[in-house]
Order: structure tokens, then C-alpha cells, then sequence
DNA sequence: CATTTTAGTTAAGAAATACTTAACAAAGTG
DNA sequence: CACTTTGTTAAGTATTTCTTAACTAAAATG
């Protein structure tokens, strides 16, 4: 018999993993992959053995991933975005035809930076496949990391998952926007609050510079949409914090001062074979980018 | 018969590609993986079958990647990295042993800068296998990029290969180093030069700041070896563009102005999972380089 | 120019791998 | 306690990948 190598794992036994990590039972997992839970179970036995390294725990009748199965996950992930972007290519390349391009973007890149540039470019490559989502950060990278995008605009986030890269476009300036007729104020007697939800990049940078000038923040109200946020605002729920671009003008709200700067990037998978119409795309958001 | 998903690749057939890459003829790349020619040839066509790619020709007898086979190549080689990477940290963590960091430096990184470091770290860490490759920056970082290092220090290059971070640990400067007697000069009267090699990293830099002002480098000649040059300085043969270290103190050469700085930064194959020898080694060295 | 050597391919069967079904154990559920 | 759900194990089947052996064609040899 063959000693398994370690180092030759099947990428089969990786899609196990990643479809285990992501479904709520191993059977569940199976039919998503098309094959038997049998097959999935005698798999990830199998990469447990390979590895050496216990990957799954019992959870009463459930079994579970340990925290040592995290990289090996991350592996798994990383491997099959890697192949995704090879096959791509390879379609691409074979069939000769421009493919498609899978972009993501925060709010305020679809709306208010980049609407002419999106446009233009389907307009101008009608042959290029093109998808658009719109997204909060978070969602957008996990989502490029899945490879189910090609592209994103973002906000920069604090730490950049592996394999992923991140070149800067542009800063937003965020302002407090306060309740109508409320006067500026000392930071002690700022808020409430209506802010970007928990979890949310961009919150994280506001409850940071908040609490630099001693603004305990106080948040009675959360949306990922600034319009919602603005709109609550101008009801006199309470104080945002928001990119000025994205205040509505009618709204009848005051526009206090900028607190924070954040940084929008392009995040694309690293080590993935070059899209030329990506290529093409990027420099058109840098050319706005930079012109503003 | 099932249809062959070309997302589902072998990885054996990755490992045969950069195989034919590395070795000159197909049989020796197959007797290298040990496999018979014949499975090399079948693999080979079935890759190629699989992506819709033509990824060799004919040139004789012979058979040569063609240029498109390089897209796919640089994924071979990131996902054997990758899983390399997998294995070493399966290995450390189910023996758990501490494992083993090969680190690659730069002459300049080992001898002056960093040498107690190392030699600290390995009487600290005597549990962990060490190992230091002293060479030149793009043979490090080729190393780095076929898993041959773990860490890398070297000067940044101007392009970084697909899936390798690089952050900066300290900043050099490059000063003319002059025949002894030899006064200073406008550029235009400078050299001939006695420089590191065409296609070395600082090569590169320093022919680029000598151009600024004025001076056509005309060389004389090469070593990758600092103090080599310096002894050829001081043999009249030429002038030179050294790190100030790096030029020995007993050799009689006029130490002329800094023309340029270069970046050292630590290198590392992203999407890898950390070795915490790796984190230390990383901790020190830059520690090192801020008190500087 | 015939002969030999070298490089790579193709065919056929053997070996290894991965999958399916079926039987089973154990943990929840009404 | 019967019944369902979750996951494992066993045994046989299907698929893939390898090896050996026979073959083609380009270079090298003499």
C-alpha cells in the first residue's frame, strides 16, 4: 500500500471541509456537494488521518470543527478560490470570449463615486459579463474571498484576510450630523447616536474616534443604509455620523463637523491570473478616484 | 463516465507541470517525481484536455510550455507553496515538536545587521531546527516563493511575485565609494563603475539614481560580493555603490555622498498558517532594526 | 544513409482511490 | 418507547491513475 502523503491532499477532501465549515449538518453538507454522507464522512476521516491533527469534535450527535481545523480551512478556502480563478481563466481563455466580472461595492462607490464609471463600462464592453452587487464591507470581502467576486470597493478594513489585496482609492471624510436646530456641543454631550450596526468597518472607525475626544457612544439606533440613518436624524432620534456625500441635501438636518477619515480600497485575490477587463475597470475607478 | 470538472484538478498534475518546468526534459522530470514517462505524458495531456488550454508545443522532439501555459504554472506553484505550508504546520502541531524555520537573508542582513539575532534566537529556541541561506534578494525571494524559506529578508523589489508580503524593516543608504585620492566630481565625470550584477535588485536602483544625474553607468565590473567591490575600489579599478557597512574599514577608498536608499523588508508567503518561531524571529529582527 | 539513441505517446491491464448502498450505533423527539 | 435524525462502518462497484510494453518520430552517430 501507498503511504498517504500529506502533502498531496485530495482538493475534494478540502471541499468537504469548506461545505462542513458553511453547512449546519455534515448530511446537509453531502447533498449540497452531490455526493452520499458516507462519502463526505470516509473523506474527512481520511484528511484527519493525513493530517494527524484532530479536526472535528462530538457535539452530542454532532460533530463539530476544532479551533485547529482553522487553518486548515483557511487552506481549504484559499486553495479553492485559487482553482475557481484558474478555471476561470481557462474558460476564458479557451473559449475566447471576455468572460465575465463579478464586482462588489459599498453603497457610496455604486451610488455616489462611481455610477458613470459602472455605466460607462457596460456600455463600452457590452461582450464583458458584468454583475454588480451592492454590499457592507464585511459581506464584500468574505465574498471575494470566496471568490464570488472578481473586485470590490471597500472600506479598508483593519486586519486583510490572506490572499487578498488591497490598494488604496479614496478617502471620505465622515461629519456628525446632528437633530435640526441642535447647536455644536461640547463631545461629553454628544448624542445619542444612530450609527452603522455593530460590526459594520466603518462603525468601528466612528466608536474609535469617538471615544478619542471622550464620547462614550450611546446608540439607540442602527441601519447599514445612511439614508435610513440621515432620515432618523432629521426625526430627531438622534446624532450620525456619515460620509458628507451621502446626506441628503432636502433633509433638514445640521451638518456638524468631520470627525474621521476613511479609506475606500479595491480588493482583489492575490496570486489569481489577471482579468483584462479588471484591468480595464480598476484604471477607470482610479481615473474618477483621482480626479475628485 | 463523469464529466471532468476543471475546477477539480489533481494536484498531482500541478506538481507534473512544475515539474516539466524545472527540469529539462520530460523523462527526468518524471523519474524526479518518480512516476513512469508515461503517466507524466497522460497527466499532462489530461490537464490539458481539462482546462481548454494549449499549454505545450512541439519544438523537435521536445515539448515546451507555451505562453499561456504561464498563467497556470504560477498556480501550480502557489497552491504547492500553499500546500507545503499545511503540512509543516500539520506536522509541528500533531508531533508537537516545534518544528523548523529556514530563514533566507542578505549578506548585508546576516552580517550586520541581524547576526545576533540569529545567533540569540538559536540559543534561545535550541528546540527549534534553524537554518540561513545568505543570498541575493531575487534568489530569496524565488526561494521563498517554492516554500524553500519560511522568512526572507531582502531589498523590496519593485514588483512582488503573486502571494508573498512583504513589510518594510529598515531603510539603507547607498554611498559612492571612490579610488583612494580620487576627489569628488560634477557626475558627469564618474566612474567607471565596479557595481553588483545586471539583474540584482540594488543593480537596478543604483542605475537608476546614476542616470538621474547625469552619469551613463559604464561598468567594469560585477560581484555580488560588497566587499569584493570595495577591494576592487581600492585596486583603482573602478567606483562603486555600497551600503556604508558594508564597506570595510581598513580598505583605503574615499567614502563619497549617499546617491540612494534601499528598503530591507521581511518577506512571507501569505495565506500560510503562522509558526509562532516565525512570529518571534520576526518580533526581534524588527526590534532590532527600530533601535537602529 | 542506415543505425542507434533519445523524447515522448498510446494501449491495456493492474493498482489505488473514491463513491454508493446497506446495515448499524447513538443522540434527540414526540 | 417508537421514531427520526446524524453520522459511522463494511463491502462491493466505479473511476482514476499508474505501470509496462509496444510504437512513432526527431536527433545523433559513425
Amino acid at each position: 500500500m501507498k503511504v498517504a502523503d500529506p502533502l498531496d491532499i485530495p482538493l475534494r477532501q478540502l471541499e468537504y471541509l469548506v461545505a462542513v465549515a458553511d453547512h449546519p449538518t455534515w448530511s446537509s453538507a453531502a447533498t449540497s456537494l452531490g455526493v452520499s454522507a458516507s462519502a463526505l464522512s470516509q473523506g474527512l476521516a481520511d484528511l484527519e488521518r493525513r493530517l494527524g491533527v484532530q479536526l472535528f469534535e462530538r457535539q452530542g450527535r454532532r460533530r463539530v470543527l476544532t479551533d485547529l481545523a482553522d487553518p486548515v480551512l483557511q487552506h481549504a478556502r484559499t486553495v479553492q478560490a485559487l482553482s475557481h480563478d484558474i478555471g476561470q481563466w481557462a474558460e476564458r481563455v479557451s473559449t475566447l470570449k471576455m468572460g465575465s466580472i463579478r464586482v462588489g461595492m459599498l453603497d457610496v462607490g455604486a451610488v455616489i463615486h462611481f455610477p458613470e464609471v459602472l455605466r460607462l463600462f457596460r456600455t463600452d464592453f457590452p461582450d464583458i459579463g458584468f454583475h454588480l452587487t451592492v454590499a457592507p464591507s464585511s459581506e464584500l470581502l468574505a465574498g471575494l474571498r470566496r471568490a464570488d467576486f472578481d473586485l470590490i470597493v471597500c472600506v479598508r478594513p483593519s486586519e486583510l484576510p490572506p490572499t487578498i489585496s488591497a490598494t488604496p482609492l479614496l478617502q471620505e471624510r465622515l461629519v456628525i450630523v446632528r437633530p435640526p436646530k441642535v447647536k455644536s456641543r461640547p463631545p461629553s454631550a454628544w448624542g445619542p447616536w444612530v450609527l452603522f450596526p455593530k460590526g459594520s468597518h466603518t462603525r468601528s472607525l466612528i466608536e474609535r474616534s469617538l471615544r478619542e475626544p471622550g464620547s462614550l457612544p450611546h446608540v439607540v439606533a442602527e441601519s447599514h443604509q445612511p439614508d435610513v440613518l440621515a432620515q432618523m436624524v432629521s426625526l430627531g432620534l438622534g446624532w450620525a455620523v456619515l460620509p458628507v456625500a451621502q446626506v441628503p441635501e432636502h433633509l433638514d438636518v445640521e451638518i456638524g463637523e468631520p470627525i474621521v477619515t476613511r479609506d475606500l480600497v479595491i480588493c482583489q485575490r492575490e496570486g489569481a491570473p489577471k482579468h483584462p477587463g479588471v484591468e480595464v475597470l480598476i484604471e477607470r475607478l482610479r481615473a474618477v478616484a483621482d480626479h475628485d
